[in-house]
RNA sequence: GGAGAGUUAGCAGAGUGGUCGAUUGCGAUGGUCUUGAAAACCAUUGUGCCGCAAGGUACCGGGGGUUCGAAUCCCUCACUCUCCGCCA
């Protein structure tokens, strides 16, 4: 969200920068500092309302203490009038915010000024190439057959006991996903990141918190008698440990990893897309999360954007990374990186990791705020990644990996699964 | 799931209708004293909103109510603790 300061003070730095992302926020703009004077208005008028009552209150009280209680009486019947008055501009105030809030929330985060103008994947800006493509011989299969061949994964057991979109993970499957689990806490331990093990259920101001609500709540599993959603990505537990918090300057950065399973509706997807491991109802993530000085945020995604490379160079898997353009980015993001590893038998880029600094964005719908000392508190900067997503990294090494004799598993990784090669 | 007790400032912990945004202790910050430190003493020590400022106003778990006046009384929700039940 937005601040109404910040849209007053910067009015046309702000519409510039949403225009990357092609939203147009002028009529937003004027309506929100329009409704905002109305707001300071309304609220002098009723604290100086506020005062009197106070007073009035005051000396009835001590009316009654010197016995006087005619007198008090009749200073009972004033106020009457003020009450009334001061309920009606309560209202009006609560109105006025009401209405402020329910415009700031349909703007999105202001891309930075560097994210490439945009509608979709195809203005993304291709940053960085990493690794040889893989040459794989004719008749290389997609993961989901090597996954059945190997007996690594069983996508119908899962459907049958769940649904589509949540697979059953046996033998050297499941090895290999505990093993990577461990693989990424450890590397994220090594870069100073605290673990952490939160709950998969969320309540709802959580996921106000983080941005995933009221819009996108069609994402998310609900469960009614508890109203409660499962939690789509480890961001929204790991952010929200700090929500509303007032943070001395010297605790930042604070730097979070946590392994949680995620769980997403994604409904309306369809084909090759949800095919085998490319988009799962549920599945595992590893999730880097920091909360910055506002001076460091920018250096900081570039470190964390190194550090997601440097795992995909120990994974030994192709891959790119993509800085998104205004159209494509999420909601709250002000730049997001993508990082893409080449799946060798579908020979498509799958997106393995997103990382992304929202600037104030998240912080001002946590009210998370940091205090140097002798200044007033301001609003921190929060960036997360995944470190990285599951399914599609076990696609692209089963695919990459795959040869004559069995599926090869990357140097880096043995140590973890206890074995060399799936066969 | 049932019964009961709680939720007050960084922490501990008073306050059960009236100058209470809140006694006190600890902690923290500044100062006096000291060669330095400790101790002692003095002062300061929450956040939001309106205002150039003076100041005003709101916040005692969240929301609502009673009252001229609510931390205090009532309703409701959440959470914590104790006991019983159930249970990995």
């Amino acid at each position: 969200m937005l601040s109404v300061n910040d849209i007053r003070n910067n009015t046309e730095e702000l519409l510039g920068r949403l225009q990357l992302r092609r939203f147009d926020a002028h009529n937003y703009f004027t309506e929100i500092i329009e409704l905002d004077g109305k707001r300071k208005k309304t609220q002098t008028e009723l604290d100086s309302l506020l005062a009197s009552l106070n007073q009035l209150a005051k000396e009835i009280g001590e009316l009654y203490k010197k016995g006087n209680a005619e007198e008090a009486e009749k200073r009972k019947s004033e106020t009457a009038t003020i009450k009334e008055s001061s309920k009606d501009l309560t209202d009006k105030l609560h109105k006025t915010e009401e209405a402020i809030k329910s415009l700031l929330v349909l703007i999105p985060n202001a891309p930075h000024t560097s994210v490439p103008k945009g509608s979709a994947s195809k203005d993304n800006e291709i940053v960085k190439e990493s690794g040889e493509l893989p040459n794989l011989k004719e008749g290389a299969l997609p993961h989901w057959e090597l996954a059945e061949k190997y007996e690594l994964i069983d996508f119908e057991l899962g459907a049958k006991i769940t649904g589509s979109g949540f697979p059953v993970y046996r033998g050297k499957g499941a090895r290999l996903q505990r093993a990577l689990i461990s693989f990424f806490l450890d590397k994220a331990l090594d870069a100073g990141y605290t673990e952490y093990q939160p709950p998969v259920l969320i309540n709802p101001d959580s996921g106000y918190g983080t941005g995933q609500l009221p819009d996108k709540d069609a994402q998310m599993y609900l469960l009614e008698a508890d109203k409660m959603y499962l939690s789509p990505t480890a961001e929204v537990q790991l952010t929200n440990l700090y929500r509303g918090d007032l943070l001395k300057s010297e605790q930042l950065p604070i730097k979070m990893v946590a392994y949680a399973q995620c769980f997403r509706r994604e409904a309306g997807s369809y084909g090759k897309d949800v095919k085998g491991l490319n988009r799962l109802h549920q599945f595992d993530k590893v999730e880097i999360v920091q909360i910055q000085h506002p001076d460091n945020s920018y250096n900081v995604l570039e470190e964390m954007t190194d550090y997601v490379s440097g795992l995909l160079d120990q994974l030994e898997l192709p891959y790119r990374v993509a800085k998104l353009c205004g159209g494509d980015m999420g909601f709250t993001s002000a730049l997001t990186y993508d990082m893409e590893v080449y799946s060798g038998a579908q020979k498509r880029w799958l997106e393995v990791s997103s990382i992304s600094n929202f600037e104030t964005f998240q912080a001002h719908r946590l009210n998370l705020r940091f205090k140097e000392a002798d200044k007033k508190a301001c609003l921190v900067h929060t960036l997360n990644g995944s470190a990285l997503a599951l399914p599609r990294i076990v696609a692209a090494l089963l695919e990459n990996n795959q040869t004559t004799e069995g599926i090869k598993i990357p140097a880096a990784l043995i140590a973890y699964t206890g074995f060399d090669i799936i066969d």
